[in-house]
DNA sequence: GGCCTAAATGCAATATTGTTGCATTTAGGC
DNA sequence: GCCTAAATGCAACAATATTGCATTTAGGCC
């Protein structure tokens, strides 16, 4: 059906029940979540799986394409930009933790040809920028979350 | 004498023995170092330096702006372009694992103004290029390092 | 120079995160 | 319904990071 069992499946590898627990807890979040998160989140929904499943299961969607490590933020988001390779531009909420994810062609170019110009033969990047999100801009001195 | 001496002294931070040792350190490499790297590096030195210390070096010089964590390489760097906060941008060599710190206003900018347009407050941002520097794009095909 | 004290470091214990090898289970082709 | 490669589980381990408290020391003061 949805998303995730077409890209297993067009690349050969199986659809599971484990493999669809860990994409969907993705899915229920803006906030990168951790392996262990996971694993904890799931645990509330009565389904156990073994972290080293998880950690499985997590490199092999960043090698699909379908998360992403956040590094600021240490955790994993899914992919809301599927396709866009090599080209990572996050924003980072430090007060609520969320993660958008952006693609700017101009920015990416710029990028790569500033480190063409030091010598530097560029082949991705990763963009990660932090600050307010605009929920959390309006309500300024209120709490600071993360 | 140095930079480090200075920056401390300034902040009212006490100069000593192993600050001095792991600022060393950092300067003496152009790859990042993790904490327990440069716990090896100073043992054969024949100095010891137990890791809690080290830890908590690294934590301060972050926020003295002496060193950075460069989050794809996992390890710290000695920060070379001291004063320019919170634009940090590096290119990474995926070969040699070397880092190189470099600061581009437009870029900078650029970025801002991309968040704001996507109703995001920007404060600072990370930008991590990946590739391969001059000398290993020169010898390709030899061998992969890192 | 020798005190004094807050700051820095050491140490031990523990927590968190990530990895490896191998046994067991299961998805999906037949 | 089989069969088998792929996926998952499990146990043991390794690496990384944190905490609380004891000990040492840098640097201000006399
Ligand atoms: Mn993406
Ligand atoms: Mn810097
Ligand atoms: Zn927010
Ligand atoms: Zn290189």
């Amino acid at each position: 059906m949805g998303n995730l069992a077409d890209v297993l499946r067009a690349r050969g590898y199986k659809v599971t029940g484990p493999r669809q627990q860990v994409f969907d807890a993705l899915e229920g979040t803006e906030k990168p979540l951790s392996p262990y998160e996971i694993q904890n989140l799931l645990q509330e929904e009565d389904s156990f799986l073994n972290h080293v499943t998880i950690y499985r299961i997590l490199d092999l969607f960043s090698r699909l394409g379908l998360a992403h490590r956040v590094l600021s933020n240490s955790g994993f988001v899914k992919c809301n930009l599927p396709g866009q390779e090599g080209c990572h531009r996050f924003v980072i909420c430090r007060c609520c933790g969320s993660v958008q994810e952006f693609a700017d062609k101009e920015l990416c170019r710029k990028e790569k040809s500033f480190a063409l110009d030091c010598g530097f033969h560029a082949e991705s990047h990763l963009s990660e920028t932090l600050g307010l999100c605009a929920k959390c801009y309006g309500r300024r001195d209120e709490k600071t979350t993360i």
